[in-house]
RNA sequence: GGUCCUGUGGCCGAGCGGCUAGGCAGAGCUCUGCAAAAGCUUCUACAGCGGUUCGAAUCCGCUCGGGACCUCCA
């Protein structure tokens, strides 16, 4: 098995990944709060994980893989005293909460989809797991590190501390300086500590999702769902953990807090965190307004937007670069990726339909052969590394141009001799495929070549040609496809 | 203000002590009826100033830019 480094955000550094059991891995991915459009930055998160995922089975591995739906619990505004932002959305398009969550859990997968992710082994809601949850709200108050206060219940940041925990880990966060910037919230009165956080929220009256509690009509805390749902399907203990960076704190920072508290173990073994989507150079953000929806993307509806960019195009720019690093969109970038990504995905057609053909005549080309078989290997190094796409993909250019020069006949394929030239073959298509997860996209614009076929058609009928004539009818025959030729135009439709 | 990240050639983006990353764009060549495609060759780099070192995009310090987080965000 190939031996995988992965940046530890809580060591800070990159570590052999070893999984708890053996040949298993459980990884859980936070996934998005249903209450609007995913954007291009939600996308990165979500390839990063779907390109670690990939990778993981690719190398042996049998994966559990969770990634949740928040449809509950997950605050408008800095205040523990916001609007539940599903609950905001309701009343504001005037629907139930669930339609709101079913709309947009919609949305989501359709753009999965668009982007070609696998889909998760679990894909679990918080709403489903309230039972889940209030459980572990009651073993907080049990172990003493959680307090109700006002029908809500807060987790007791200093009680955790002072068990020998130490919350701030993550995010290298120390507790005084957090105290000293804390802002003036709503809701602090109720608090011991301005940084307890809520994992139970009493609900007022008109609040339109709510829940009974032994602590009265209330909703779950944001950090809560993940925490019972991690644990629930992959055990108190699991090996990967991953969301986007801005999630760290404090949310990532709560859910360890939280599972800690509950278990008395640490509840991760390896965290990692993808950087952000950048547009000029700042952050895309839904609050900030910035962000592009890819709708906008692939249509090419947007002020910014000098052209559309196919969802390929996209995945193959944003794993040219990597995971940690932020990536800045733009339409340069974008155009650039367009071209690579085309000549790419060329190769993989082309490459499919390669032949070996033994010529003895033809002596090896060592020097050539041992390129092939260094960029096969230097793929899994790249992807060993930190998931280092943006490197994989450069072994990729350098076996694209081997596929290409077999393709145009600069190569004979007795030169590398038959082991590496399906070795090739196999592993081009694998990483590609597989691996990266990028596809062939069909042409959207048929229409064009058909308004072509049927301009020859006009101009060989024209000339009295018949036998070529015939022949385009033939054509679009074997294609289900007839030609109508009448008075007034000439035009196509499907065979009925 | 605190914590942390970052500044690479025309653009994007790897590398993080010595070895041409790669993509896109530009130039030349081969091939081609002409193109396109493909292959070959090639030009532009490591923000600035110091230091460490035989050797520094790479380590250290300072300066100047950019950004993230500090209870809304993937």
């Amino acid at each position: 098995m190939q031996t995988l480094k992965i940046y530890n955000s809580l060591t800070r550094q990159k570590e052999v990944f070893e999984p708890i059991v053996a040949n298993h891995v459980g990884m859980y991915v936070c996934g998005p709060t249903v209450y609007n459009f995913v954007h291009l930055g939600n996308v990165r998160t979500f390839m990063t994980f779907d390109v670690l995922y990939r990778y993981l089975i690719h190398i042996g591995y049998k994966v559990r893989y969770v990634r949740n739906i928040t449809d509950v619990g997950h605050l408008v505004g800095d205040g523990d005293e916001g609007e539940d932002k599903i609950g905001k959305m309701a009343k504001l398009e005037q629907l139930e909460p669930m339609e709101i969550v079913q709309r947009y859990t919609n949305d989501f997968h359709d753009v999965l989809k668009l982007f070609n992710f696998l889909p998760p082994s679990i894909e679990p809601s918080a709403t489903g797991h309230m039972v889940e949850q209030i459980e572990a709200v009651k073993d907080l108050i049990n172990k003493g590190l959680a307090y109700e206060a006002n029908g809500s219940v807060y987790f007791d940041i200093n009680k955790y501390n002072e068990a020998g925990n130490n919350y701030g880990k993550l995010s290298g966060r120390i507790l005084e300086d957090l105290l000293n910037e804390t802002r003036e919230l709503d809701g602090q009165a109720e608090k011991r500590n301005p940084l307890d956080f809520a994992i139970w929220k009493k609900a007022a009256p008109e609040h339109i999702m709510q829940w009974p509690s032994p602590w009265g009509m209330g909703f779950p805390g944001w950090h809560l769902e993940c925490t019972c749902m991690s644990a629930k399907y992959l055990g108190k203990q699991f090996d990967i953990h991953g969301g986007g960076m801005d999630l760290k704190f404090p949310h990532h920072e709560c859910e360890i807090a939280q599972g800690t508290g509950l278990t008395g173990v640490e509840p991760v073994k390896y965290w990692m965190h993808s950087n952000m989507l950048t547009v000029n150079g700042q952050k895309m953000s839904k609050s900030l307004g910035n962000s592009f929806l890819p709708a906008e993307l692939i249509t090419g509806n947007h002020p910014l937007l000098e052209q559309a960019y196919s969802p390929m195009t996209v995945r193959f720019f944003m794993l040219q670069s990597q995971y940690r690093s932020t990536l800045d969109f733009s339409n340069d970038a974008l155009k650039a990726a367009q071209k690579g990504y085309r000549r790419l995905i060329n190769g993989l057609r082309v490459s499919k339909n390669l032949e070996f053909v033994a010529n003895d005549e033809v002596a090896i080309d060592e020097k050539k052969k041992a390129e092939i078989e260094k960029s096969i290997e230097g793929f899994y190094e790249a992807l060993n590394d930190d998931l280092n796409t943006a490197v994989a993909i450069a072994q990729l250019f350098t076996l694209l141009k081997y596929v290409n020069m077999i393709y145009m006949n600069q190569l004979q394929p007795s030169a590398i001799g038959e082991d590496t030239f399906e070795k090739l073959k196999a592993k081009f298509v694998d990483f590609i495929e597989n691996i990266l997860g990028l596809e062939e996209e069909k042409p959207t614009n048929d229409e064009a070549v058909i308004q072509g076929m049927l301009e020859l058609y006009r101009d060989h009928k024209a000339k009295q040609e018949y036998d070529k004539v015939d022949q385009i009818r033939t054509y679009f025959k074997a294609n289900s496809m007839s030609i109508k030729d009448m008075k007034h135009k000439i035009d196509w439709a499907w065979e009925e």
